[in-house]
RNA sequence: GGCGCUAUCGUCUAAGGGUUAGGACGGAGCCCUCUCAAGGCUCAAAUACGGGUUCGAAUCCCGUUAGCGCUACCA
């Protein structure tokens, strides 16, 4: 039975990378059919913060995948210290005195620590008096080294795994406030909660060892590790929120107008491919072809700049999803969007508009400004320059534009009745209809660049082409 | 410093001994066209470096360089 889980600790928002590594254990487990489990990982109480974790939900929500089991480890600190000196007892972990803050550090610049001379040869007799006086200590764990060995493991991703012990250090179970640490109670509970597969970032790659170890100490199974390849800035730093600003929190995406399932389709992309050169793939696809093979070992940029703070291939997969929505889909997706940009739409309008503008946008949030003349009482001041049209002087601008005003009094609104009117009046004046429409747009949408124009004079409807018609020609006259 | 990981177009990636090194985004151009889009087509653009192994290396091995990670009573 595959059991993953996702541990974010709550010490700042949801971060792109930890989004994808959610994203890559929510589909491996729905892959294997599996069980999701969300763990906060909040061992370290200074920094936890609520309003961390609620924007964490906030994240993990709009991406929608969901879970199946949730946890809490500050719920769970006495199962870390009985596991703990379970450990102890076993003589695998021993009290460490050494105040903090005076580790034997390294002056020199030699580096290396492995454990602190004295305290891991300490007698349990004058360890016990230690701390029956009073004296605070962390509990470390005893990396066994009486005959150096290789710790090994196979990772899903980066294949076999190899350290000796002579490298890795005593680290600590217990800080000397009882808390445990992270690597602790990570394992207790991996172990604890029968994960069958650590999926995490690339960052735990060396960690693992030490895990592997404990997980033996605590006489628990070794699950199966699969590492992720980190997301990484395009200066080669890891993304950090001081250095590279919103582009690494996931609301970002939400709030510039993504599709939450475009963007997880963007990250998966990152460090992970299908191999069969698909882009836009849907949930179920992704869940179809997931698999760890795919996954890369080299850490992968998130392309961003200070001009472009959007990944112009996540801009990309955000419009290829947009444009797949149905019309009903889409307009129930932008009517917030008008209302939020102060439009006042009408359900029905934005029905008529969303086919309109339907390829004309790459995020919701683009809908406002492609659409704003369908909406607005009065055109916002435009410059009467741009009636004029190609080839053209502000007399044929003027000549269009009453003429049209003419046919359009009196012409069938809809597309075909429009289609045909208009063509029929540039034959009439003798001009191109590039010549005759593009006036005609501008004095009714208030720009050059709107979509086709006789959709777009059906919806705008009658009253409003020949009021803004009017208001053009007065403009021109002037 | 020690240990570990990584290296294909600007970016995401495919090819895992034999390909003109493929696709996508972005860029340039053309087509379509009432403008803008969308769509179609074309072009430019890569195997970090040096040694091996082999008839043959982007691919396997060694070294170098560079980047990243771990080396906390953070996670």
């Amino acid at each position: 039975m595959v059991r993953v889980r996702f541990a974010p600790s709550p010490t700042g928002y949801l971060h792109i990378g930890s989004a994808r590594t959610f994203i890559f254990n929510w589909l491996f487990a729905r892959r294997q059919q599996g069980t999701m489990i969300l763990r906060i990982d909040d061992t370290d109480v200074e920094r936890n913060t609520q309003a961390s974790l609620d924007s964490i939900f906030d994240g993990l929500n709009w991406l929608g995948l969901g879970w199946d089991e949730f946890y809490r480890q500050s719920d769970r600190f006495d199962l870390y210290r009985q596991a703990a000196w379970q450990v102890f007892e076993k003589g695998r972990a021993y009290r460490d005195f050494t105040p903090m803050n005076a580790a034997p550090e390294k002056e020199a610049g030699e580096g290396g620590w492995l454990s602190n001379p004295g305290m891991r040869e300490l007698s349990r007799e004058e360890s016990d008096r230690r701390a029956a006086a009073g004296e605070p200590f962390v509990l470390r764990f005893r990396v066994p080294r009486d005959p150096v060995r290789a710790v090994t493991f196979t990772d899903l991703v980066y294949g076999e795994q190899s350290k000796s012990t002579a490298d890795i250090e005593d680290f600590a179970l217990l800080r000397s406030n009882g808390a445990p640490t992270y690597h602790h109670a990570s394992c207790v509970d991996d172990a604890g909660l029968r994960i069958s597969h650590i999926v995490r970032g690339q960052d735990h790659l060396s960690n693992t060892f030490k895990h592997v170890l404990l997980f033996e100490a605590l006489g628990a199974g070794v699950p199966r590790f699969a590492h992720l390849p980190l997301l990484i800035a395009p200066d080669g730093a890891k993304l950090s929120k001081r250095k590279h600003g919103p582009v690494v929190s996931v609301m970002t995406y939400r709030d510039a107008g993504f599709l939450p399932h475009a963007y997880v389709n963007f990250l998966c992309l990152l460090g992970w491919s299908p191999k069969d050169d698909r882009e836009k793939m849907s949930r179920q696809e992704l869940i179809d072809a997931f698999s760890f093979e795919g996954v890369n070992r080299s850490n992968a940029v998130v392309n961003f700049s200070e001009e472009d703070p959007i990944d112009p291939k996540a801009l990309w997969l955000n419009s290829q999803h947009l444009y797949a929505l149905s019309h009903d889909e889409l307009a129930t997706l932008l009517l917030p969007v008008f209302e939020k940009a102060d439009f006042h739409p009408d359900p029905v309008k934005v029905r008529q508009v969303t086919p309109l503008i339907q390829e004309r946008i790459k995020t919701l949030n683009d809908a406002p400004a492609v659409a704003d003349f369908f909406f607005v009482g009065h055109l916002a001041p435009y410059d009467p320059a741009e009636l004029i049209p190609q080839k053209g002087d502000a007399a044929l601008a003027l000549k269009v534009l009453r003429h049209a005003r003419q046919v359009l009094a009196a012409a069938e609104f809809t597309h075909a009745g429009l289609e045909a009117a208009l063509r029929a009046a540039a034959a009439e004046l003798g001009v191109k209809a590039g010549q005759m429409f593009q006036p005609i747009r501008v004095a009714v949408c208030g720009r050059k660049n709107a979509p086709p124009l006789f959709e777009t004079l059906e919806v705008v409807g009658r009253d409003a082409c020949l009021n803004r018609i009017d208001s053009a020609v007065e403009l021109l006259d002037k």
